[in-house]
RNA sequence: GCCGGAGUAGCUCAGUUGGUUAAGAGCACGCGUCUCAUAAGCGCGGGGUCGGCGGUUCGAGUCCGCCCUCCGGCACCA
């Protein structure tokens, strides 16, 4: 069976999962159901990011040993995830000894071609950021998006990563795969970025005990973002099972956010490079989502609980409304009116009533058993090889919301060819027994398609409508 | 500042290489209608100088130039 990798950036656990993050994982989520109703064996990985100093901090702030903070924002994680059907295989977490492992195997491996050297790096920084702030980028000596904490003088002993050596090899890889970085815009600043030239970049932090030790220089860690890229392949075994490594890396798609295509399409394949590992063989920007135009943050205080959103009127229609009207690549809008109008439109209108009316007519005309018997055109049945066709294509190019409009095509062409057909009317005439009896299998059959094309997107709905103990057709309206 | 993207009906957006889709879809709205159904479905309709100005062309949302507005990127932001 071919199999298919696919992961989602692993999650700081310094704040709660939000509408934002929620976003990417059931978009990736969507593709890794996809891929399994296509029959590939699939492995979807998420996780947490631990080794921060921020998280470090928040949890003695809380008296909290920090591996327990991290034990219990899993938690927190995990249970989001799942509130939201998200099906992930595995969950990794940058403390475990997997992880360890890998990130000490990846970084010797650089060491040892000879990319990784010892340098002194010194500037401002930001604990908050946890980074190192340029002279430019420093607002009245404070940092921009922390003012009110002022920056740090350091300087210490770092170890750099030879970035600058591998310009020429992504380029080239770039070149030779046009589609390692999607959408084309982000391939495209990405491309121009290398272009410009490549400078090394620092991997490591001296002094600090919260993170994996380098293991030629346990006085130094790793840094935490070129820790935290590697779990994607300590998760497949890298540094620890060999066997399972080889199966399953390279990974096949890195779905990520746009503020961080740099890091997945730059320094991860160079590190691979350097390390002599195949890279990933695609990456996926995904957009950003606002909140009435807005956008969500910490500050605004206009942050959506994905709970809550799932909690108004399902799990399903939150999924829907984030697949189906926001094209896939691009930033998206989200408001509560649009989100129950995916509800009352889509789901209940549109397919749950259409559910209902073809299973009661289905029972009060032929005691719920349908068979073709030829009377009637195929007009319906080949109008859903066309949307096979459509979906499928959509859905191999990560067009996700082409693939959900692709299946209520389908959808609406069911009701409206019950509107022309009008079974109730056949019902009436003994000499139109056949003519009804194919009519409402027809129906039948294009709800079932329009389902099965549906479960990777709202798979509960799904699943539902496809049951055998006919128990659909139980939506309601949303409340006004 | 430099590079890139976008500006099409109230809202969200389609519109391949310019001409039988030069004005479209969905939602919202108005009217009509069937009755199998979750006050759902189906049909019809209103409404837009396709950001502005100029140009190329027999003909331009669709090409060129300039201008306006919004957005993204410009290296260590998980």
């Amino acid at each position: 069976m071919t199999r298919f990798f696919l992961t989602t950036a692993i999650d700081y656990v310094n704040s709660q999962p939000h509408l934002g993050t929620s976003y990417e994982k059931i978009c990736a989520d969507v593709i890794a159901r996809y891929k399994r109703l296509c029959g590939f064996d699939t492995l979807f990985l998420m996780g947490n990011d631990e080794h921060s100093q921020n998280v470090f901090k928040k949890a003695s702030e809380e008296g909290l040993d920090p591996l327990a903070y991290c034990d219990r924002m899993e938690d927190v994680f995990r249970t989001a995830w799942r509130r939201l059907d998200v099906s992930f295989d595995d969950f990794i977490r940058t403390t475990e000894p997997r992880h360890k492992a890998g990130v000490t195997d990846l970084v010797k491996r650089i060491y040892d071609a000879g990319d990784i050297y010892e340098g002194v790096y010194e500037g401002w920084y930001c604990v908050s950021c946890e980074e190192f702030k340029q002279e430019k980028d420093l607002a009245d000596g404070n940092c921009p998006l922390h003012p009110t904490l002022k920056p740090e003088w350091i300087r210490e002993k770092n170890y750099f990563f030879r970035l600058s050596k591998y310009q020429q090899p992504l380029l080239d890889h770039f070149a030779a795969h046009p589609e390692f970085m999607q959408p084309d815009m982000r391939r495209n600043e990405i491309l121009r970025l290398i272009e410009s030239g490549l400078i090394d970049v620092s991997v490591s932090r001296a002094g600090q005990s919260w993170g994996i030790p380098l293991p030629w220089d346990p006085g130094s860690v790793v840094y935490v973002w070129f820790d935290a890229l590697i779990n994607y392949a300590s998760a497949v075994g890298l540094g620890h099972d060999p066997q399972m490594f080889a199966r399953w890396w390279p990974a096949d798609l890195h779905v990520i956010g746009k503020d961080i295509t740099r890091f997945h399409a730059v320094i991860w394949p160079a590190m691979l490079m350097a390390a002599q590992l195949p890279v990933p063989r695609q990456i996926f920007g995904h957009g950003f989502m606002t909140l009435n135009g807005q956008r969500m943050s910490k500050t605004l205080g206009n942050l959506i609980d994905p709970g809550d959103a799932a909690g108004r009127l399902g799990t399903d229609t939150l999924r829907l409304y984030l697949v189906k009207e926001v094209a896939f690549g691009g930033d998206g809008d989200f408001s509560w009116e649009r989100y129950d109008e995916r509800y009352n439109v889509d789901l209940a209108n549109n397919l749950g009533n259409l559910v209902s009316r073809v299973t009661t007519m289905a029972v009060r005309y032929r005691q719920g058993r349908l068979a073709p018997t030829g009377a009637g055109s195929d007009q319906l049945a080949r109008l859903g090889e066309r949307v096979i066709a459509d979906y499928r294509r959509a859905m191999d190019g990560f067009a996700l919301h082409e693939g959900a409009a692709a299946a209520f095509r389908l959808i609406d062409a069911t009701n409206e060819f019950i509107a022309a057909t009008s079974p109730w009317a056949l019902a009436k005439d003994a000499a139109s027994a056949d003519r009804l009896t194919q009519v409402l299998f027809d129906a039948a059959e294009a709800i079932r398609l329009s389902a099965v094309l549906l479960l990777p997107i709202i798979p509960s709905s799904g699943r539902e409508i496809l049951d055998p103990s006919g128990r659909a057709g139980t939506r309601r309206h949303a409340p006004t």
